[in-house]
DNA sequence: AATTGTGTTGAG
DNA sequence: TCAACACAATTG
């Protein structure tokens, strides 16, 4: 039995990335400025120099109204929240609303529901099983979905469960054990789980299952691809973007990929599932398994790494925790973790 | 090249 | 705790 990865919902140990202040960085004194009117809105602005009058670029940029929310130089709205002195980013959003939307979920999720919100919750929006669906997944998968943007799907799809299932709740056993069809594996390549932070699909079988809106019309669509969800054996869901390159010919899974490749740590030749349900929903599914013959046994590995770093988890900062992990940056340590919890998916397979 | 989100600071 | 700001790391 591996008790390995906590599911940290109780309260200790953050999978999630948090910020960590370290290093001390000598950085240059903030250059005094001038009174500066904005003018306009949106992201980098243009101000006017109270001086001459001169228009001058600045990079103020603009504040929210929001709690939470803080501007991004390109225009867009981060969200942010703070526990123990850490930062958690909670992700980046188009518009100040859904990133202030982003920022009460993580505040109801970490503070209770009484925690202060930006947006008034009615009692009957409440009952639409937030609460229950924030109570049954830890901290870090709702930061992971905030990011991701899936919250309001997972959410919807938790209900649509529920649902369906006339009150009784579906034993996992249930969803697992549903009826599927593969649609195709694919051994990945070196290049699938490189840089390059795309996953090929073999085009015989991205034509088959994936058809895009027209294959070779207009380019400003295609090339934009679109986004298709899948989910994990966990129910986890994964949003990749899919879209056809033109440059190489070929389909391509991009945003979203090397995040899969990270928390289940793809490596070259293992194994990748996509499967479909039978039933009416047409649910998408994803499913990987490591390459027969791997040399070494990844499970033992992450226990006795999780073995000696759960100490540190409980009882030390974030860097120490970094540093037991092999020196990766304070941003990959709730990788550490969810691909601690993975690693029992890893053991139901093997 | 463009964007993210981390490092860091100082105010509350 | 919080947001502002700068900019290195990451993504497309």
């Amino acid at each position: 039995m591996v008790s390995c990865c906590i599911d940290e919902s109780s309260s200790t140990s953050e999978s999630f990335s948090t910020t960590t202040a370290t290093a001390a960085k000598f950085s240059a004194p903030p250059p005094p400025p001038l009174r500066l009117y904005r003018m306009g809105s949106g992201g980098s602005s243009v101000v006017l120099d109270s001086e001459n009058g001169v228009e001058t670029e600045s990079r103020k940029l603009p504040s929210s109204k929001y709690k939470g929310v803080v501007p991004q130089p390109n225009g867009r709205w981060g969200a942010q929240i703070y526990e123990k002195h850490q930062r958690v980013w909670l992700g980046t959003f188009n518009e100040e609303e859904e990133a202030a939307r982003s920022y009460d979920i993580a505040a109801r999720k970490f503070r209770g529901r009484d925690a202060v919100i930006n947006f008034k919750k009615s009692l009957s929006e409440d009952d639409n099983g937030e609460l229950a669906f924030l109570e049954t997944h830890s901290k870090a998968e709702i930061v992971d979905m905030l990011r991701k943007h899936t919250f309001a799907d997972e959410l919807e799809q938790n209900n649509k469960r529920r649902f369906l299932s006339n009150g009784k709740r579906p034993l996992q056993n249930d969803t697992v054990s549903r009826n599927r069809e593969v649609l195709f594996e694919k051994a990945v390549t070196p290049s699938d789980v490189g840089k390059l932070n795309r996953l090929v699909i073999p085009k015989q079988h991205a034509e088959k299952h994936f058809p895009l809106p027209s294959p070779l019309g207009p380019l400003p669509l295609v090339t934009k691809g679109v986004l298709i969800n899948f989910e994990d054996v966990n129910g986890k869901v994964w949003r990749f973007r899919y879209s056809y390159w033109n440059s190489s010919q070929s389909y391509v899974l991009t945003k979203g990929w090397s995040r899969f490749v990270k928390e289940k740590n793809l490596r070259a030749g293992d194994v990748v599932t996509f499967e479909r349900s039978t039933g009416p929903d047409r649910q998408l599914y994803i499913d990987w398994k490591i390459r027969s013959g791997s040399s070494n046994n990844p499970v033992q590995v992450v226990v006795r790494l999780f073995g000696v770093d759960i100490f540190n988890v409980t009882n030390a900062k974030t860097n120490d925790v970094v540093a037991a992990c092999g020196g990766k940056r304070s941003r990959d340590v709730d990788m550490f973790a969810l691909r601690c919890s993975k690693k029992q998916a890893i053991i139901n397979v093997l």
